[in-house]
DNA sequence: ATATCGATTATCT
DNA sequence: GATAATCGATATG
């Protein structure tokens, strides 16, 4: 099922004390709402239908779980702030911090459902938009979304979401998704069983399956 | 449809 | 020197 914004409907920027709260409690919230890239004149838009919830302290699979480097020292920050990661010599991925001292939760932003600029979004990964199973390649998976929103360690690492200033942010409409449904991550081989994915039921922007 | 594999580099041991 | 929160291509059923 399908979940446009209408042109009509108006959008409001999510503040930080949405993010400052445990992961596994942003994480469903977090579903449904946009991810929102200014670029000029326009405007990226997507629906985020799949993230990951990274608790940090005790969570092995965690980037910050190790303790404080000069890559995670954004999660050790406060919340509503951009972690981005680059990985396997290819590809970024996007984190949003969570919760503030010492606690260095973040949520990775796994698959988005297209809104628009879809030629934009196609343009930056360099696929055709025309067909169906093109517009799936656009945003679902991580790697995917990133290139998409051209969102870049340089660019982004340690940018705060929730200052109107910024021009990558969460912004809400007022959809709900009907149903949430939660997993095992995907991609890990550490802390592998715990049950932190949480996706949009029926999604069919939702990476994997 | 699923399975396997190579790419390519920042980061940490 | 090994690893990694991935992707796209190729092979096979």
């Amino acid at each position: 099922m399908k979940s446009g914004v209408e042109n009509s409907k108006q959008i409001r920027r999510v503040g930080a004390e949405f993010f400052d709260r445990d992961p596994r409690r942003v994480s469903p919230d977090l579903l449904g709402k946009l991810l929102v890239r200014r670029q000029g004149r326009k405007r990226l838009i997507g629906r985020i239908v799949e993230v990951e919830a990274y608790l940090g302290t005790g969570d092995l699979a965690a980037h910050a779980a190790a303790g404080r480097t000069a890559r995670n020292d954004v999660l050790f920050g406060p919340p509503g702030h951009a972690y981005v990661y680059f990985i396997y010599g290819n590809h970024y991925c996007l984190n949003i911090s969570c919760l503030r001292d010492g606690m260095p939760g973040c949520i990775l932003i796994r698959a988005l459902e297209p809104v628009g600029d879809i030629e934009e979004m196609a343009r930056a990964r360099r696929v055709s938009a025309q067909s169906a199973g093109d517009l799936r390649k656009l945003t679902s998976g991580p790697g995917r979304l990133a290139q998409a929103f051209g969102i870049t360690r340089e660019r982004d690492n340690g940018k705060n979401l929730t200052n109107s200033a910024s021009d990558l942010f969460v912004a809400e409409d007022g959809f709900h998704p009907r149903r949430v449904s939660i997993t095992k991550r995907v991609g890990i081989t550490k802390a592998a069983e715990m049950p932190l994915r949480y996706v949009i039921a029926g999604n069919e922007f939702v990476s994997h399956g």
